[in-house]
DNA sequence: CATTACTTTCAGTACAAACAGAATATACAG
DNA sequence: CTGTATATTCTGTTTGTACTGAAAGTAATG
């Protein structure tokens, strides 16, 4: 993995602008593509040299996605640097990034819209318009977080085996 | 509509931070909260008084959320000014939202990786383990556009259904 | 325990996105 | 046609995030 073929250069720079987009750092998007691709771990300094970022900019990233749990530092004999690889599981990593967000993003809505609606009943019982609209919402984040949890329980794999069943069932039918 | 409450305030700011964290400019998304709660379209000089922002930013913003088709202008007799609401539907706003976020990111990464992985067997047919990872990754973006489509095909309210079918017969179970 | 190899933290800088306000355009009323 | 109300576009400024390079920190080696 010293030097980047044209292929790989592309795919890391889409991925980085696919971060961008869904507000993750394009540096730390684009250091996980690299690691995704490549066989072996790599050194952060190999990183920063492939990427053209500075080493301590790597380093930050880097921790970001061992937070995320789809990034480890390992161990390589006779080198006494970190090395460090991706998750290669991309069912896996998804379902990482979308626990996490879930907890930092979805649970706090949550929280703020039962907040709201207990606050209505308390203080302003009579404004509806904003109940009925807050309860909407609210019904739909719960719904959200009810599909996510059913979806959880079901083991790895379950969900590509009911992609594939519902893509034959419904050619069946037509 | 004409000042906040205290508990308007909160969501809209709320729903502001939620925005900036999903990608989405946080007066774009404050000012849906502030039209999603209000039980009567606002004229765009309201809006930019209630949230505090320049009058031309609201018609900026107005503009980006009429791409998405959640907002829409609607005339009030006996006033020359556009007035803007919000759809109220919960659901039904997800589901643009989500769609043309599939189209924006979603589908041009499939294009990518579609395109690498033809490039690959082109140029470098040797290189392996870039086809296996790149592959992993293409069927995953296969295997989500294919479970979005199957879930558009559901008329509106089945999701719903299915959920509550879902809890019902989990509980049976335990 | 001093030296070297490596990593992280910090402080300032650069950059891109968001924004305000002015300028311009459009549409309506008299 | 003129003046007024409203909407949009444009330009410069602000703001916040990402980033660099230097400094400090940590750990292994001889």
């Amino acid at each position: 993995m010293a030097e980047l073929t044209g292929l790989q250069k592309q795919y890391i720079l889409h991925w980085g602008e696919m971060g961008t987009r869904w507000g993750i750092n394009r540096t730390v998007a684009q250091i996980h593509a690299l690691l995704y691709l490549s066989p072996c771990a790599l050194p952060a300094e190999e990183i920063a040299e492939t990427l053209s970022v500075a080493r301590s900019n790597v380093s930050t990233s880097i921790r970001e996605l061992e937070t995320w749990g789809i990034v480890r530092a390992v161990h390589v004999l006779g080198d006494r640097r970190e090395h460090y690889e991706s998750m290669k599981d991309v069912w896996e990593m998804f379902r990482l990034v979308i626990e996490q967000r879930k907890r930092r993003e979805i649970d706090p809505t949550r929280e703020v819209l039962r907040r709201c609606l207990a606050e209505l009943d308390a203080k302003e019982p009579g404004s509806d318009y904003t109940r009925e609209r807050l309860e909407a919402m609210a019904g739909f984040f719960e719904a959200v977080t009810e599909l996510y949890d059913q979806m959880k329980r079901l083991p790895t794999g379950t969900v590509r085996k009911l992609l594939r069943m519902g893509t034959k069932v419904r050619k069946k039918a037509s």
